[in-house]
DNA sequence: GTCTATACGTGGATAGAC
DNA sequence: GTCTATCCACGTATAGAC
């Protein structure tokens, strides 16, 4: 038996990246095939469920990296600000700076979104689960935390179609440098002070 | 010869409805078959470049769309924030407060997205411009106005992913009456006091 | 302008050897 | 655990009659 040409997390890693660029419909069994150097056969003995398992398989190595990238930071004791900074700076990188498509937006976009659905509403809740998080950690009342961090995936999850809609990135580094001072920002104490986002 | 079962712009608001439903990809010539009511021959009758022609002549039907849907309300003498009221109703009635997807977003997502590529970046662009107008109509700078309509047009569809990933259409309901009061909104004048979103 | 019939590639998936 | 070879269904697209 011919050794492993690749570990677990590679290979979940190849086709993240394959199905981030090319979406899950888009991504044929031969495209999977040429990115990961495995022939068909060697697939289905990783996912015998086919596709789809590929798919959900992705999902969990996410929602793993999502843990390890979004609350792991929250366990020190810097200041909520320094950890939301560091929480951006980390996404940033992730979707480099708007270039790169979201994993979980490409699912929800796909033919069989519905296999998907229920993994796919744990990983968007458990990301605003960690900001509401930081937000109440930062004072701000749990009702209005969870609105901002709402708010956050929304604006990121945006900013991504628009880019690759418009193929100006500049709009997700705006959306970007806009959170990090509106997610924690306290709460104005007159309603008639309105936002002051867009200056 | 028999007589056309369907006139040009119903087939084209059938093939949106598709594409929004099951994705660019996701729709086959055999649905748009079925969902038409035409042979597939006849489809090709209609866009002899096949599939590819179907996206570009719905997308361009959606420009026409957005035309009337956008900037003929800004014709009226009512107030700016009238005027984005109505056409923050319109957005909510076209997307069905968040059960439908946006046409853009699924092409942008599709497999040959290179060829619709021009036309999005076109529509993305009329869209933020029709919101930017009314900003300055409403006494905005237009920089400022600009980044608002940007702003806009990231959180709508960034709604829209949220909702079809969590199944939760409330984040498209509070994303648009946020939009309501946020858009047109006057800069405060002291940069100390944040905004007041999530309140 | 529509149809039936068909061509041809590629999709996902499997069998069975090594 | 990987491979080669193969299966079948369905994808897009075309031909040609009415």
């Amino acid at each position: 038996m011919p050794a492993p040409l690749m570990s677990k997390p590679d290979l979940l890693g190849r086709l993240m990246d394959l199905f981030r660029e090319k979406g899950f419909d888009g991504a044929s069994l031969s495209d999977i095939s040429e990115s990961t150097g495995l022939g068909k056969s060697s697939l289905y003995h990783h996912f015998p469920n086919g596709k789809e398992e590929m798919g959900l398989k992705v999902l969990a190595h996410l929602e793993e990296q999502l843990e390890a990238a979004l609350f792991e930071p929250m366990l020190s004791s810097d200041k909520p600000k320094k950890k939301l900074d560091r929480m951006l700076d980390t996404i940033d990188s992730f979707y480099e700076s708007g270039k790169k498509a979201c994993l979980l937006e490409r699912l929800c976009a796909s033919a069989d979104a519905r296999s998907f659905r229920r993994p796919l509403g744990r990983a968007f809740s458990r990301w605003m689960d960690a900001v509401e998080t930081l937000g109440v950690e930062a004072g701000l009342p749990r009702p209005i935390a969870r609105r901002r961090a709402e708010d956050m995936v929304v604006r990121i999850e945006g900013a991504l179609v628009v880019c690759a809609g418009t193929g100006d990135t500049g709009v997700f580094a705006r959306a970007i440098r806009d959170l990090r001072d509106t997610v924690l920002a306290p709460v104005a104490a007159t309603a008639s002070a309105k936002s002051t986002r867009g200056a």
